[in-house]
RNA sequence: GGUCCUGUGGCCGAGUGGCUAGGCAGAGCUCUGCAAAAGCUUCUACAGCGGUUCGAAUCCGCUCGGGACCUCCA
């Protein structure tokens, strides 16, 4: 029996995972900021932490799976125009601000119940813990490690850094960045900084009078800095110390790394015991950006409308396509390794369908073929220990998929029903369901044929059968061909029998 | 410029000292009236150079290439 082993970012090593409460798992995962329509790269972390989720339930374990919805408008660089993202769009759609985050909510959440990702457990909004972020921030100052400016906030990172860097909580210790080259390596800003020091961040920013999203505080009338919402989120619904954060590499500095100083400064340690982050998609060797004019929206992707893309690609094969690949290597995006995907997907799932519909024999025979059996077995039981070693799906799907022939060749006769004891067949079906379905979050996506159809193509498979049978092939074809014109492929199968798919 | 990661066959992508990844594509064969599907077989690898070792894709060094973060970002 392998244990599950994660690679802690924290600790820049694989460790064996214990709960802090036995049986119970708090997680955090950074959500969307949903001031735009999500995208290719948005996929990667809600489908490896839904992974991540279904794996630890999958386990026996109870969790508590918070992921948050971004929908405060966070400000840009200092030196730039002072403006939210989406209280500028706001203006330029003509929208309310809370109806254009609800519109990108909304989607958001479209694209997650496509991706078949379970609902996280809690999902707060930064709008809806206004005062719990006042309240961190105010603790904050008062003990010292912030101060006000014009009506805004500021962490005072060195003096942080100074107290916290004696108790094991240097400033850094996420990203393995050494605070005294950042001060000496950021970059030079322009103008109005009103901070102590380059690298300190935001809590509270003051608004400007065209700001729309605005809120009242101590220190007058603002919004909250870009890392204080999942600090107060997280404590609030995890407590001061909980199992696993979550999200994606470029979080990984400034936001996490802010988020701990934030937290340590409140409740004295390290928010999470487990930093988990998954790698980028990129395109073409290229990250996946705003900044780089490279995005693809989920609506897109699955339509296939952007110049990109030769076609669309399904939920299920874009899942499947995200499986294949460790969780911590980046994944380059191409339409070729997404068709692999897709016709990779569909060999898999045809496999699977047949399998668990396969009746099973009551007698316990042993195995007419060893040796096949004992392969099949070892298969089977490796992948908890791929799966365990860091969520390797990668290779628990290579597992799988070698599988396929000998359940392939079960259907086509070539390998006989007795070669595997009835036995290993179930093992097989149990091993293929928990793994695709109930970890995986894989569902079957072949279009719904509904019962007058089956009535109507079974009526046309006896005549063709029929025609076959007095030689009449062009009949046969003509039904074949005429029907795949329309969308039905008619397969024969080696039983005589006939199958069909819509397309 | 600083910090870090990475370079596997036509494409995608596991693997971290000796043992096969896997998917897709290509080729041949089998089955089939034909087709589709499926099965079997098969080809093209570990960026380059040097080192450590009985043995390296895997460890070390250098060279070259790619990327990420340092700024909103999944």
């Amino acid at each position: 029996m392998s244990t599950l082993q994660f690679y802690n970012s924290l600790t820049r090593e694989k460790e064996a995972f214990k709960s802090i409460l036995p049986g119970k798992v708090g997680m955090y995962v950074c959500g969307p900021t949903v001031s735009g329509e999500s995208h290719l790269g948005h996929a990667r972390p809600f489908i490896t932490f839904d992974i991540v989720y279904r794996y630890l339930k999958h386990l026996g374990y109870q969790v508590r799976y918070v992921r948050n919805i971004t929908d405060a408008g966070h400000f840009e660089e200092e030196g730039r125009e002072s403006e939210d993202k989406i209280s500028k769009k706001a203006v330029l759609e003509k929208m309310e601000p809370m109806e254009l985050v609800q519109k990108y909510t909304n989607l958001f959440h479209w694209a997650m119940r496509a991706f078949n990702n379970l609902e996280p457990s809690i999902e707060p909004t930064a709008t809806g813990h206004i005062v719990e972020q006042i309240v961190m921030i105010e603790k904050i100052i008062q003990d010292g490690y912030a101060y006000v400016v014009n009506g805004s906030v500021y962490f005072d990172v060195e003096k942080y850094h100074k107290d916290f860097g004696a108790k094991g909580m240097q400033y850094g210790i996420l990203s393995g960045r050494v605070l005294e080259e950042q001060l000496e390596t950021t970059r030079e800003l322009e103008s109005q900084d009103e901070k102590r020091n380059k690298i300190d961040f935001a809590l509270w920013k003051n608004a400007a009078p065209e700001h729309i999203m605005r809120w009242q505080s101590p220190w007058g009338i603002g919004f909250p800095g870009w890392h204080i919402e999942c600090s107060a989120m997280s404590t609030k619904y995890l407590g001061e110390e909980f199992d696993i954060h979550g999200g994606g590499m470029d979080l990984q500095f400034p936001h996490h790394e802010c988020e701990i100083a934030q937290s340590a400064v409140c409740n004295h340690k390290i928010p999470a015991k487990y930093w988990l982050h998954n790698n980028m998609i990129t395109i073409n060797g290229k990250k996946m950006g705003k900044s780089y004019n490279n995005v693809i929206k989920l609506s897109e992707l699955f339509s296939g409308t952007h110049e990109i893309l030769t076609q669309g690609y399904s939920p299920m094969t874009v899942r499947f396509f995200i499986l294949q690949t460790h969780y911590r290597s980046t994944l380059d995006f191409s339409n070729e390794a997404l068709q692999a995907s897709e016709k990779g997907l569909k060999r898999m799932w045809e496999a699977f369908s047949y399998l668990r519909k396969m009746s099973l024999s009551q007698t316990d025979a042993d195995a007419s073929n060893i040796e096949l059996e004992n392969k099949v077995i070892g298969i089977l039981n490796g992948l908890e220990e791929d799966m365990n070693d860091d969520l390797n799906t990668a290779k628990v799907m290579a597992g799988l998929f070698e599988l396929v022939p000998v359940i392939n060749s079960i259907k086509d006769g070539k390998i006989d029903r007795n070669a595997l004891s009835s036995k290993t067949l179930a093992l097989m079906q149990g091993q293929f369901t928990t793994y695709l379905v109930d970890i995986f979050g894989l569902t079957d996506e072949s279009k719904q044929d509904d019962d007058k159809l089956t009535a109507v193509l079974q009526l046309i498979g006896e005549i063709r059968k029929d025609a076959r049978s007095r030689k009449d092939f062009a009949t046969s074809d003509k039904i074949r061909n005429q029907l795949l014109a329309a969308g039905i492929q008619l397969k024969d199968e080696k039983d005589g029998g006939m199958s069909w798919e819509l397309l």
